[in-house]
DNA sequence: TGAATATATGAGCTTGTATTCAGGTGTTGT
DNA sequence: ACAACACCTGAATACAAGCTCATATATTCA
């Protein structure tokens, strides 16, 4: 729960300094998404809302092996699930959390500004 | 008088699938953010405004030099800025960018964590 | 049943990244 | 000028991460 600081429409408050825990926490959540072809799952992902291995492999162009790898992983710390019809196995995006970090990232990294040093 | 997307609002258009070169650019981020350390220093900053090397050092609990080469990486990639005063050099957080970033990764990983859906 | 298909997994190799170590630069104080 | 200090940097090292290859499991089809 947080307090409705001062302005309606901003920021939360800034919160006492990260426990050392959650930056690991945090750290390996960020790991998650920092590789290109684990983003690029995601995104796939988000945007067919589920796909197979073998079209997951062929869109971002590595081996179904290495998708696979990275689906486990991604699998394992919850961010997909899977759902296993026949011989395929179907992966989806696990709930909103990504969907809404991966915006803020895009609009905040990707447009507007590169305030390079 | 709102524009659509010129603030870094709420509500940004779901985009087609990300470039392979955005997710590279994307994925590049999300590394500087997938460190421990560099995430408490972030944080440190964030909380402190600014802070000298040392005092950084000391408080993410790693080598000066440590903290120096991890600073460097946050310092080329844009993300803090360096201010030299004397003898110590004074970082801060570049932007607001981060801020918003890091609130998001910790309200949707950090807290509640549940919404099957 | 046996072959083909779809995915998963472990081992090994390779690349990348963080830390330490050993100087190196610039600044302050005596 | 010299020494102490704060920080930077390059090289070496140590560990993590991703990929491939071979193999395993499960499912469908003939």
């Amino acid at each position: 729960m947080r307090e409705p600081s001062s302005e309606p429409g901003h920021r939360p408050v800034r919160d006492p300094v990260l426990a050392p825990d959650d930056a690991v926490l945090l750290a390996e959540r960020f790991k998650l998404l920092a590789d290109a072809s684990r983003l690029r799952m995601i995104y796939a992902l988000l945007e067919a809302g589920e796909m197979c291995v073998s079209d997951l492999a062929g869109f971002v162009e590595v081996s179904e092996s290495a998708t696979s790898h990275q689906l486990r992983q991604l699998r394992l710390a919850g961010l997909v699930r899977a759902r296993k019809q026949g011989r395929e196995v179907f992966y989806r995006v696990a709930d909103g959390h990504v969907r809404v970090l991966l915006d803020v990232a895009v609009e905040h990294y990707l447009r507007g500004h590169e305030e390079r040093r």
